[in-house]
DNA sequence: CCCTGATTCGC
DNA sequence: GCGAATCAGG
């Protein structure tokens, strides 16, 4: 049975939840039988509200931003080399099998039968898994030629 | 496309 | 008072 009343036990748990930070899924989803939608009302209508995501219209910004800040180090960008993937059947993803679920991200020479495709699981929107899109956004490395200093 | 909170408005 | 629908942002 599900009880979608604002019991005073239940409107002290969002309070709690709520002021814990647990956004406002996470607690429709711990109270249940309500949905984020009903928690957000209720916690607008209890006069609390305001905390987690900033998606105010004002922007409150900073006076003066220091940027004599001191950066220990930038990370170097990791070059992650991706292997294709073999499918079930103990083949690679060829042009024949690849599908919406693969990377397409060519390995081999295409003229050649052992052409085929990463394979992986592509992000969402792409074509390609997240380590080949990254290579795709980044055409090449960058070389350490004469660099213009 | 997933998520977040904010707001509106018929109930 | 309630919360789905919608909006606006990340």
């Amino acid at each position: 049975m599900t009880q979608a009343n604002w019991t005073d036990d239940r409107v002290e748990q969002l309070k709690s939840l709520w002021t814990e930070g647990l956004s406002a899924s996470q607690i429709a989803r711990t109270l249940g039988g309500v949905t984020r939608n009903a928690v957000i009302g209720k916690v607008h209508r209890l006069g609390l509200a305001g905390r987690a995501s900033p998606s105010r219209v004002e922007r409150p910004r900073l006076p003066t931003t220091p940027r004599v800040s001191i950066r220990p180090h930038v990370p170097p960008a990791p070059i992650i080399e991706e292997d294709p993937v073999t499918l079930d059947d103990g083949n690679f993803a060829t042009v024949l099998t690849i599908n919406d679920r693969m990377c397409r991200w060519p390995i081999g020479d295409p003229s050649e039968n052992e052409f085929h495709f990463c394979g992986r699981k592509p992000k969402s929107g792409s074509p390609y898994c997240e380590a080949h899109a990254r290579k795709a956004y980044q055409p090449q490395q960058q070389r350490r030629d004469k660099l213009a200093s």
